[in-house]
DNA sequence: AATTTGTTTATAGTAACTATAAATTCAAAA
DNA sequence: TTTTGAATTTATAGTTACTATAAACAAATT
């Protein structure tokens, strides 16, 4: 997605353009498809944002979820961000700790549970196992 | 499931047997299924095992997990336990905060996934969104 | 350029665990 | 049934991941 999207996307929800929320942009986009911890975040860009600290990444973080442009979810004692903000499945590896993307068809589950009368604002998938990579690896 | 079923897992996976354990058997067995914090089964057990402590709680609910009586996932920044340990969605009511199990198909999930190489040893689907009783109560 | 309101920063505080070590207890074997 | 050794509990301290607060600052509308 290109800058503009974040960025037109902050304003529509009535959010203001700082210099430290584009550099958090700049990140997560040069890191897109990704999954980023604020702390992860934080630690990269304050060489550039000496002044920043780590209750603004998670202000900025806040804010860019609220305007819809990264999802988050709760795994291993964090919060991950993301802007794959398609459905999806998370895939995490209990070896490596990586994450990844996986294609997950929303409608079988969401037709499920919306028939039984819910609505849905927000669904995650968590899959913990080994990844491919992992069991390569292995003897 | 009668409490010989969560004894009998904890021997089988070499874990001894103490009144503290049974206490906090007795609890998930009474409230199941349920979706239960360790501070809210400590909270609710330290009456009757007044020399319990929270780090107790959580080496139980650490036990019974891994000897896999009890599942655990994360959502709205704690550990939540339950002892429903078939495959299932939990729906988080952001209005009540109450948690639903919801039925889902494994099957079409994990064959996508498994399908793409990786192996999947757990299975977590969080919904988040207003439930029936409160869609029903407004006005 | 002035004003308003949102944002950042520094700092302190909290919630949800986790680590450690001594005291205790379970349960297998003598 | 006592002994023994390992697991468990307890008390306590520590850590990690966040959240709250208030003053300083900056964006953007007029």
């Amino acid at each position: 997605m290109d800058r503009n999207y974040y960025i037109d996307s902050l304003k529509k929800s009535n959010f203001k353009i700082t210099p430290q929320r584009l550099t958090v942009i700049d990140y997560v986009r040069s890191h897109s498809p990704g999954h980023f911890t604020a702390e992860e975040i934080f630690n990269s860009i304050k060489s550039e944002e000496p002044t920043i600290t780590l209750a603004t990444v998670y202000n900025i973080l806040k804010a860019l979820q609220s305007s819809g442009t990264v999802k988050t979810f709760e795994t291993s004692g964090s919060t991950w961000f993301e802007t794959n903000t398609d459905f999806h499945g998370n895939f995490v590896c209990s070896n490596c700790g990586k994450i990844y993307d996986i294609g997950i068809d929303e409608e079988g589950i969401l037709s499920n549970v919306e028939g039984s009368g819910y609505s849905v604002q927000e669904a995650n998938l968590i899959l913990k196992g080994i990844c491919k990579e992992c069991l390569l690896d292995r003897d």
